[in-house]
DNA sequence: CTTTTTTTCTATAGACCTATAGAATTCTTC
DNA sequence: GAAGAATTCTATAGGTCTATAGAAAAAAAG
């Protein structure tokens, strides 16, 4: 029973945990990963995963956490920002998209694997993931208002259909590193705005 | 060891194993689900599910087989029937969100487990599936050939965003029964053809 | 009603998995 | 380099799970 110093060493390693568990957790499963998966990833054996959790469940929390977090908070940097509105959706897109190939796998496991865990948890990550979703409905409320955007549309169903997208494309980036990354980027923003419809007006494409 | 006279009961009851299974999996996910879950599901016991799968993972294969199976061929009926590209988009997508709201579970288990079968089986399924996305790959190249649609788009990127708007649509559809299908329909379908912007040029909204 | 076949049940072997306890090791600090 | 603290290890209790074997029950055939 340590005092837990909470020293630079625990620290660091925590964080090597949550990765791991994200990293397994992304592969396999809650279920289908066993904690001596997330050990050995890490490089120590079972046992002294218990270490830095208390409980495998509380990995998942943890990892899911990580990955809401940061990923919401990059969204209200953008919606802070004063951008036009299709530099905003890119933006978000590309934050989006990112996440999956660069940063880490527990964006995945946010969204795939969160409904394991207990009732109160999952409470308090839909609190981020709403604020998340409730930011990017209101990018499109502004786009509306400033005459960008169709004054019909429902802006909670374009903000969840934004997000649906980039999860689904956010998914085969993962299993196939050699998508272009930016190529499919312009083609969600591309289609998100314009559609696919041919116009008899000459527009520009959106520009970057 | 039986000799499987393949009697109408058995057809039946294997059936009801596969249903159950899908209705179990698609709740707990594969390996959070156990062949007790299965088996209580459809009111036996544990030991006597194993007259109708040889293995826990020989149930998420029949299931996986069952969710893509008709849903792909109701596409080729789509594909192959004489109506306008809007009609068959729309039409593509009522039949993909139905089957998450009536039909079964097995479409969202085909989604989010098939890649829990061994390389074999995911091979087998993965024929259906591309089917599925080749026809609708053929119905925007249709699409661009008559002008409807910008000669500009990738037509494998749009087929790949229809399933992918379709499925994160559908699972937010399976968790909420009061979720309005007509109305997702129309709004899925007016974002792909129409986008978001505003036109300055006058445009009858897609006809149904 | 008896025999045969089909379906379901009970019981269990054998594997694996989580979480804990206490020993062993490594790192800090004096 | 000794004492104390932090980290990792080994070993295991206790539970659950898959899959099988053989008995029992139900259904079909004669």
């Amino acid at each position: 029973m340590s005092a837990h110093t909470e020293s630079h060493k625990y620290q660091q390693q925590r964080l090597q945990a949550i990765r791991s568990a994200a990293a397994v957790f992304a592969e396999k499963g809650f279920h289908g990963s066993s904690t001596r998966d997330i050990a050995e990833h890490m490089g120590i054996k079972q046992g002294s995963l218990y270490y830095y959790f208390k409980s495998k469940e509380e990995a998942l929390g943890e990892v899911c956490l990580f990955g809401i977090e940061d990923y919401a908070d990059h969204m209200k940097v953008i919606a802070a920002s004063d951008q036009s509105f299709e530099s905003k959706l890119m933006a978000t897109i590309t934050s989006h998209l990112s996440s999956y190939r660069e940063r880490n796998e527990a964006l995945k496991v946010y969204n795939d694997e969160r409904l394991y865990l207990p009732e109160e948890k999952r409470r308090n990550l839909k609190v981020l993931g709403s604020g998340y979703r409730q930011l990017l409905e209101e990018i499109f409320e502004e786009g509306v208002r400033s005459g960008v955007l169709r004054g019909s549309i429902d802006c909670h169903f374009a903000a969840q259909a934004v997000i649906g997208i980039c999860n689904a494309w956010g998914d085969l980036i993962v299993r196939d590193p050699d998508l272009d990354l930016f190529d499919i980027i312009q083609k969600c923003t591309d289609l998100l705005i314009n559609g696919f419809r041919e116009r008899r007006t000459i527009e520009r494409p959106i520009d970057q």
